[in-house]
DNA sequence: CTGAAAGCGCTAACAC
DNA sequence: GTGTTAGCGCTTTCAG
């Protein structure tokens, strides 16, 4: 590739001024069919290709958004990106997807480096970053929507799954098994996910009267590898367990494998309830019992807000997405 | 967020000209310490965002890469990115992944949108597109890395997987398990993946003398829903089938979903290999024979030779990844 | 050590 | 219908 093909090549080319070509690629009124057909011709003889680079500097947008989650390999942000990105190209806009990994300072590196991008948006999923740097870093964006992570009086949009409920869910569904000692593997400390799952853990507790142990009580990463380790822990700190909520259906894994090395058998010795219902959930053996997120339908909410946004009809809304159990053989 | 803050905002505030900040903004010589510092007080106080976009337009460099898979839902592709953002985020590039879905129309679209974005760089993965259409759309970058898809007298650099290898080295394994009637689910058809799979079927069987019915060959998408549905076909066709060499481990996935609806055991009666080794192989029950692919080292891979072709040392080679066996309970 | 001028490739606003 | 001028925010080149 030498030199790349520029407007005033295809201006030239054509024996027409650089409005012209303008005109014609923005498909803008103004200009004979004739001349408009000889410019695409010329276009794609010379296979020039705008720059994007130097029309985002006049115009100030660059059809682009930014798209930030903690775990692209997780199925979960997997699909709901599939749903953002979707949405964003039926409305002409590219993402950028990027992944944290779980690093908060990653996370503020990658946020750091959309906003020298000039995305007209961003989507941030499950944020890691404590209120202030997450503000601090959300005034570099115009439009803004946060997927599963709360903030008071911001410009963004907010969308929750309705996880405290969906934790209530699963451990009511526990209690009314019969189960009393029930352990929660709660996911990343601080993280939104994490607190209101706790919340809802309670909250079942509370309205049956029985009491549970704050040691049972475990944070931990959410990928299977790191689950597996500290179910063990869990296990061997407290065997009186009967049943695990886990935080999501990556830790429920993680967790039935820790098991599996244990020689204790689920459910019958213990039960285990996972979250999101990725397709996993109902592939490992047992399936897991799960409570079920539209992942997919979550993304096209979140890239539709976006869009709302970015065509200046500023919501500033709360919404929350609706969850249910699934049940399984892992808690029947 | 009102104007954005510029150049030469800071310039003014502190005091000195658009240059000096220009040259304490990227580290360059010949100024001093002092005005340096007062420099980046005004750009922190500001909150000031060097725009990438200006700069590109005249360095001709955007600091990003475009990243092309079919879905990144798979877990294989999630990997190989995970392996490449690494990479670019070492060398201080962003990525730009984007999936097309098997879509080869979207693929283009894919790759002219990442061409007006004039990345600096292109890795694309199991491309769809014919020869042609592929020639014609990697003439829009100065830098590209293909894997797993094969193009002669390119300047591309190709990456892949010794799949050709792995295909034979599964189906010499059932050969050897006494399997005589073994069918193959193989994938988009065109691809280089399959292409290079079904060779590797042919060439195991062509090294016993035993001989394959072509109508055991099945293309399908490499999905667990298309492979479920093909595979019932497949079976209720050829019932004499006793082994079944799959794509890739999704595709596995199906063909044990598919046996299971079907009242067919694996692998008593009848045996699954996968490919891949994505980390659901071991989870699912029975876990999965399979081919192991360092997706995450692939990715890598991958990144660095494309970065070696960003400094200039134009490589044009043809790497090739090894590949094995990893024996489970789906075909033991 | 610091600054002024020119220009990257394009579009907005106004001519003709 | 089409062309001209100016300028987006930055870096490069060349002067001080």
């Amino acid at each position: 590739m030498s030199r790349r093909v520029t407007m005033a090549d295809v201006a030239r080319e054509a024996g027409v001024s650089l409005m012209t070509v303008s005109r014609a690629l923005n498909d803008k009124e103004g200009i004979s069919e004739a001349t408009r057909e000889r410019i695409q011709e010329v276009i794609v003889r010379l296979g020039y290709r705008p720059s994007s680079i130097a029309r985002g500097l006049v115009t100030k947008r660059t059809g682009t958004i930014g798209l930030v989650v903690p775990d692209n390999s997780n199925p979960f942000f997997s699909e709901v990106a599939r749903g953002i990105e979707h949405t964003a190209y039926a409305n002409s806009y590219s993402v950028f997807l990027c992944n944290t990994e779980e690093d908060p300072q990653r996370e503020k590196a990658v946020l750091h480096s959309l906003a020298e991008k000039y995305v007209d948006g961003l989507v941030l999923c499950s944020s890691r970053l404590n209120e202030d740097d997450l503000r601090l870093c959300l005034r570099d964006f115009s439009a803004q929507v946060l997927v599963n992570c709360l903030l008071d009086s911001t410009t963004a949009d907010i969308i929750l799954t309705h996880s405290e409920e969906g934790q209530r869910l699963a451990v009511a569904h526990l209690l009314k098994r019969g189960h009393r000692r029930i352990g929660i593997l709660a996911g990343p400390e601080r993280s939104y996910g994490s607190r209101t799952r706790l919340k809802g853990y309670a909250d079942a507790f509370a309205e049956t009267k029985i009491a549970y142990e704050p040691d049972w009580i475990q944070h931990c990463s959410p990928t299977v590898d790191a689950s597996q380790r500290i179910t063990v822990e869990l296990l061997q700190r407290h065997p009186e367990l009967t049943a695990l909520a886990c935080y999501n259906d990556l830790v429920a894994v993680g967790a039935l494998k820790a098991c599996s090395t244990l020689g204790v058998s689920v459910p019958s010795d213990i039960a285990i309830v996972g979250f999101d219902d990725i397709p996993l959930a109902s592939l490992v053996t047992p399936a897991l019992t799960t409570i079920h997120v539209q992942r997919y339908a979550l993304g096209r909410m979140a890239g539709e807000t976006l869009m709302r946004q970015l065509r200046g009809e500023k919501t500033r809304s709360v919404q929350m997405f609706p969850v249910h159990l699934v049940t399984r053989e892992s808690a029947p």
